[in-house]
DNA sequence: ATCCATCTAGGATGATCGTCCTACCGGCTT
DNA sequence: AAGCCGGTAGGACGATCATCCTAGATGGAT
């Protein structure tokens, strides 16, 4: 297989795996039973695990870019596009409810293990809160629209961890819509001025 | 030295090394060196990690329970007590940023590792839960007790992490201004009523 | 058919992990 | 003084980890 080929595969197959299983408790073994190499092999495709690591954050920037790109392009609407955002939490709720939120529980176990690649993690956040920024910023709220990006991301955020940690998706809804309610204040305010 | 009180002494270190490290990389040796007992000796005191682990769950569900009841005898009012609670994350917000929130951290790595012990962790979010559902309750919103204590209680989280990915002090205050807004607008309402 | 670059398999290495065992020490009882 | 017992030290154990190396397989170009 060609090696550009092998080596998304092996991306792909650690995304998950750290995802479902924490970026520690991924081991190379692991991951190559995922692939179907043997374990040996890795070193030809990633010399460290760390790049490993840095490969799957790349990736999952790159998705990030394209799916905001693909809200932007459904969703011409500011507030329509910053609801889709806020319904992830409900679209990936079976995944969220058993593993989290991807970017915020390997941005934080990076954190308590002071790795290297944390402000890597970290750029994925800053991804979100930037197209959030821009979007509350088309909805005429230029001055507090970083404010509201991080607010929505951070209440996103505690969705997602109350989610796992009580598996309630009565919660999640209920939450969304409270989230959504905010939202909808917020474009009648900018709508009247 | 006495049994419970080494026992004592190693929870605190394993209390306070598995919050800054993650419980998987918070090995034997570290809490030995950490406490100045040899390696080895453990065995006498906690057969395996997890017995630790549990212990210091136990031992954090003390804890919580005196800081509530500590919160009880402060404030009279349940307002004045939620209040105590949103606060938290500005009290500890040094650890918090470094750290994220030790319930919400360790229940999203126990849910990874799929370990026996995560019911436990996920108690620690009931005890809050509960105790902030009976003050809504006291503050005449016995029927949506149960969702505000969850919704403070990921408002919280929400904050909590985001603190710890991009270390920013003024997104904490005002999102802390906000949740205490909420709050001010629910109290209101049931003075109202 | 030969050759070379690309890719793979599988084992070796040294470190670290949780776990366990046994020899030891010091203070108390008798 | 003798003996016991709660507490300790330090090393051995097998497993697993990331990493590295080397021998072999593959397949297109010559």
């Amino acid at each position: 297989m060609a090696r550009s080929e092998t080596r998304a595969q092996i991306v792909a197959a650690a995304d998950r795996l750290i995802y479902e299983r924490g970026f520690e408790h991924t081991s190379f073994t692991t991951i190559a039973e995922a692939v179907g190499l043997s374990r040996g092999n890795f070193y030809y495709h990633f010399k460290t695990k760390d790049e490993i690591l840095a490969a799957v954050i790349d990736s999952r920037i790159e998705t990030t870019r394209g799916m905001l790109r693909c809200w932007e392009d459904e969703a011409a609407e500011p507030a329509e596009r910053i609801r889709r955002f806020i319904r992830i939490v409900e679209t990936n709720g079976a995944d969220i409810r058993d593993f989290g939120c991807p970017v915020g529980t390997l941005t934080a176990e990076l954190a308590k293990l002071h790795h290297p690649s944390r402000p890597e993690a970290a750029a994925l956040f800053t991804l979100f809160r930037d197209w959030l920024g821009t979007q509350f910023t088309a909805l005429g709220h230029a001055a507090e629209a970083d404010a509201m990006a991080l607010h929505v991301l951070a209440f996103s955020q505690g969705i997602a961890t109350l989610a796992n940690a009580f598996g309630n998706e009565d919660f999640v809804r209920r939450e969304v819509e409270r989230l959504e309610a905010w939202l909808a204040d917020c474009t009648s305010k900018s709508a009247r001025s």
